[in-house]
DNA sequence: CACTTTGCTCTATTACTTATAGAACAATTG
DNA sequence: CAATTGTTCTATAAGTAATAGAGCAAAGTG
């Protein structure tokens, strides 16, 4: 797994890596019962402070998508990660309503907008950055 | 206009408020030209700060979606908000990805989450919460 | 068993964001 | 002229993000 961090995004570093984790999980790179490297391990590769991975492993846990195993280790969804709940629908398109409103206000097109969908999750699911 | 705020909500109440007038651009209820409460009427309309307001309106002129004539007043962008640029489709993708990626490890197939979007611009057109 | 590794917890600090509050300024508007 | 306007300033409080270092107790390993 490739990750990549940029310091001076608005977006806090422990949300990039999470959802990159996210992407390798959906690539299939990181599968069920996989282990993930130990929060000092993965710091340390990343250079970044060990509560930050601990932010990032526990943001994954509370969605269920890894398991921590105190004193253990961290672990991709070993049973797989179930589908989508209709609480997690709505989620998701709670947070995805302001951005096709700006698109809306852009005068993007559904069309347009169904496009760009497309073209990202092509992008995911090859690794595309 | 009927704004409402969630006070709960993790959203910032300055972006709440600025998503709902950027859905109130894409209804038409606010036309090119229309000019927006003053921050002092507003906030005390809505039952927040005046300087909440303000940050909002900053948020929008920003993004070019309104005008902010000092000592004079605010108004939708009376010249009409014009297309999405490059740059602006590009950060949209970029806001959209970690979305689509979650959906998709929760196994969301690309036909239900265009649907979703779908169902999204019609709620944003409708006006529907 | 002894040692290392593990996630967890605690205290601390720094910087930034969010939200509120009040006051004053200067130009526009009626 | 007087009210309204967005702007600016100082201030406070609460929360988040990120870093730092230390210690704990249990799991895992040789």
């Amino acid at each position: 797994m490739f990750i990549e961090i940029k310091t001076n995004s608005s977006v806090p570093i422990y949300l990039q890596l999470a959802h990159q984790l996210i992407e390798g999980i959906v690539r299939g790179e990181l599968k069920p019962g996989d282990s993930l490297p130990s929060v000092r391990a993965f710091a340390a590769d990343l250079g970044m402070n060990m509560h930050t991975v601990n932010k990032a492993y526990h943001y994954l846990e509370e969605k269920e998508f890894i398991q921590i195993v105190a004193k253990s280790g961290v672990f991709i969804q070993p049973n797989g990660i179930p589908g989508a709940t209709v609480i997690e629908k709505q989620q998701l398109k709670e947070q995805m309503r302001p951005l096709l409103a700006e698109g809306l206000v852009l005068k993007l097109s559904e069309e347009e907008m169904v496009k760009m969908l497309h073209e990202l999750v092509q992008d995911i699911k090859e690794g595309k950055p």
